[in-house]
Order: C-alpha cells, then structure tokens, then sequence
DNA sequence: GTCTATATTAAGATAGAC
DNA sequence: GTCTATCTTAATATAGAC
C-alpha cells in the first residue's frame, strides 16, 4: 500500500462507475485496468479474486458511501421533511441527475455470484428500513411506512430505467420530487 | 427455412428469455445456442449479423408480441377500467409474476448498439402512448394523463428491480395491483 | 438449414522483472 | 505495488461436409 497509486476507496469508487454503467458482465478486467489506471495484473495483486473480489469490494464500498452520505442524514436532527429534502438532494447528485444507473439494478442481472447478489438484497433492505423509519416518523403506522417506503424506492429505481432508455433525466427528477410527498405526507 | 428446427418466432422467443435474465453482454453465443438448441454456425447462418443482430431480430419480436397483447387489449371495447384490468393480467404473465426482468431495463445497459438502444426507446414510448391514451380516455386531461401514464410504467419497471433483487415477487404484484387505479383513477 | 471443426480475437489469470 | 509478458480459457466468427 506504499507505493499504491490509487488507494482501495479510490479504486473502488472508479471501479463502480463501470460496474454500473456495464453491468457485471459487461465489465471486463481491461475497463477495469482502464477505469482505474492500473494494468490487470495490478489489480490481481489486490484482489487475487479477480472481479468477484473487486465488484464485492465496491458495492461494499458504495454502500457504505450511501448509508452514510444518503440515509443517515434521515437520522439526524430537522423535521421529516427537511430530512426528506437533504437525501433528495443528495439522491439527485449520486444518480447524476437521473444519468447514472443504480448497481442496484444493472448488478442483479443472472451471471453475478451469490455472494454479490446478497450483497445487494443486504443494501436495498437497509435503504427501504431508513426510509420506512422516516415515514413512520412522520406519522404512518408501521405497516403503511413499510408500503411508502416500497413506493419510494420502487419510484426511483423505475424512473432510472426510463431516463436510461429515453435518454431524458426530468424523468428521474420528476419522481425526485415526488418523494418528500410519498414519505411525509398522508 | 424448409428443414428448419425451429421458425423464427420460436428462435426469437427463445433468444430473448436469455437476453432479459442475462443483458447484452452476458448474453454469448454459446448461451444463444444452448437456449435455442441450435450450433452456433446454425445462429450465424440465420443471422450473419451475430449476436447484434440477433437481439434487433427478439426485441423487434418482443416488441410486436407486447403490442398485440399487451397494450392492443387497450384499444378494444369495455370499460377502461375492464380493460386495465386484462392488461394487468397479461402483464403479470409477461413478466412471469415479477421473476422475469423486463428487455428495456436489462438490454438497456451500456455495450449494446445504438440500433438496440433506439429499438427499446421506440418499445417504451410506444407503451407509454397505450397507457397514456387509457388514462386520457378515463377522464384525465391531456397533460395529466400522460403523467399517470409515466408513474404507471416507472410502477412497473421499479417493481420488478425490487423483486428481483429481494427474490419476492409480491413487490410487484403489489405494484399490479395499483394499476387500474393509477391509470382510471383520479 | 444444420452440423463439426477450426480460426481469431478478447477475457480471465499468473510469472517474474523492477 | 505496479509493470510487461505470457498462459489459458472462452468468446466471436468462418469453412466446408452433410
């Protein structure tokens, strides 16, 4: 790690990008070693698990990005619907405007491993318990936040999908400002 | 096409089960060929384009088959809502209860052709418009309805990440459910 | 029209120098 | 820790028999 040119963070961070933009699949370890700047040797180093080890890596990585820099502002001080505006915000700026796709999505496609498929499955269910907690805050009972909380996720994951194959982002906008709606209000 | 094993409908609809689970890129020749029972030189005869365009060849078919099905039930007598209700059961068989992915979010990743990605935005608007001349035909202004329309296939489309990536499809069944009411509804 | 066999290119993966 | 070089396997693609 001395003469590391990128540290695992950094790394990960670009190898995400590729991952998902082109899926599982159709990432290789030559987009990689171009993402990244370093040769596919450089990356076996690191990871002797090859891209198995390296998608693992940043979808940990990419969740704990979002928990911290997306969810936990749910957690802190400011009413539910402040709370809901800052995540939107920040929604907003990691899908890129509605531009970038969600690992979520182009990383559940069949050809990924187990362990990267209950990578995900562990990341959605903690994303839709910060936002069914923010809506059982904001005073629906727990089983109608649970609902909310789908609905919301579910908007966003969808309106990705459509501005991917529109090639238009107010799609994804317009669902960005549906949801201090759908969290907050009855 | 006399000593045809399969014609080209079938060869399509094969095709395109393992495009929708596995996406461009993790689609090869030889999953092609174990799918449809045919060697790959057989693929190339039939499609000297290859794999390019043997995706054109199943999403053009895909497309044509969900027209008719799917959205033609909207143009026929009854009441919208009746209507609504029929599309929602064909839906629920297109996209196997929720377990099959839907070809404009999978095929839609990066690494496909250009041609493949205007083949899904043309399937997609297409699909809108159906949905969107149901909304306006139960009472919705021009403006709005093309907005249920758009939350209505967003309803859908997100649905079925979430499904996928939890394995439950009660996520989209739910989202099913909500249909009739999203689109005859105000 | 489909097959077996083969050629070609790219992907995954390792060895060894610096 | 990263590199160049190489190996191995799988992918795309074609040739020619039936």
């Amino acid at each position: 790690m001395a003469n590391a040119k990128l540290n695992d963070a950094e790394l990960a961070d670009k190898a995400i990008e590729t991952f998902r933009a082109y899926g599982y699949e159709g990432t290789s370890l030559n987009r990689l070693a171009e993402a990244t700047g370093l040769e596919k040797a450089s990356l076996y180093y690191r990871y002797p698990g090859g891209k198995d080890e390296i998608v693992l890596a940043a979808v940990k990585r990419v969740g704990q990005w979002f928990g911290e820099n997306v969810l936990q502002p749910l957690a802190v001080t400011g009413s539910p619907e402040q709370r809901v505006r800052i995540v939107a915000k920040r929604l907003r700026e990691f899908y890129g405007d509605g531009s970038k796709p969600c690992v979520l999505d182009t990383l559940s496609l069949r050809g990924g491993a187990p362990e990267l498929q209950a990578a995900l499955r562990v990341a959605l269910k903690d994303w839709l318990s910060a936002f069914a907690a923010i809506a059982e805050k904001s005073g629906f009972a727990h089983d109608q936040a649970a609902l909310r909380a789908e609905k919301a996720v579910i908007d966003i994951e969808g309106a990705l999908v459509l501005s991917r194959v529109l090639e238009d982002n107010k799609v994804f906008l317009r669902a960005l400002a549906r949801l201090r709606k759908l969290l907050t209000e009855a």
